[in-house]
DNA sequence: CGGTATCCCTCGGGATACTG
DNA sequence: CAGTATCCCGAGGGATACCG
């Protein structure tokens, strides 16, 4: 992955950023996790519409690129807690603020999303 | 694409904002065009890693979206000019936090990804 | 100059099932 | 409870070549 790496490195802050903050729920995870919600399964439950295990390989990836720590208690049943690193926590504000502005202009943007599908409203049962 | 709409009515902003931002050049096209590069080859010029079919693409969605405008003056040679719109405007800030945090952190971010890929370094010609 | 048409191929991420 | 192993699919996006 990231096969282009020679472009990189004297790249502009946000195509860094990027690569650490790529994956479709990372922003989320962060989310919650800096609003303490550190257990696995609560996560989870804060975000249905994630698979597990996805959940699992993006928080993986987030440890590894130290925005979040994780730490394990060798108990049974099996405990986990995440939370952010400090440079975790700088980037809250920044999540915060993104999600604020779609709060903010949540009918805005289900116009403009429904624009570009019109035909996905056919789907029926959960 | 986007085919589970039923979840996303009761969304968060989080979700609403990724689906309109989803792509890999959207903040760079809203942040240069914030920053008054309007044409297409400038923009171009200023993403070289992009392939311009992808930039337009992406170009097109942020218009469909609402967060571009596009303005087309038919002459010879021809000419195009995309500007943000109020929404994309007030998009701007926070692209540019992020840019910021991560040109802050652009060590940091580098040793980081670093870590990920060790092995794609091999890569030898432009 | 600006844009589109093909082709192709990676890989993110969903479903399912199994292990400690 | 937490996590991994397979399997699979679609779309995002890169390369290349062609139009107005």
């Amino acid at each position: 992955m990231y096969e282009r790496k020679i472009a990189i490195d004297d790249q502009c802050g946000l195509d860094l950023l990027r690569e650490v903050l790529n994956g479709k729920w990372k922003f989320h995870l962060l989310w919650y996790i800096g609003n303490g919600v550190q257990r696995p399964s609560e996560l989870a439950r804060k975000i249905p519409e994630a698979a597990r295990r996805v959940l699992n390989m993006q928080l993986a990836q987030l440890e590894e690129h130290e925005l979040v720590s994780k730490k394990v208690y060798h108990q049974l049943p099996l405990k986990v807690e995440y939370s952010l690193t400090e440079k975790g926590q700088s980037l809250l504000p920044l999540i915060g603020a993104l999600g604020y502005w779609g709060d903010d202009n949540r009918d805005f943007l289900q116009r403009v999303i429904g624009k570009t599908n019109r035909f996905s409203s056919p789907a029926v049962a959960v």
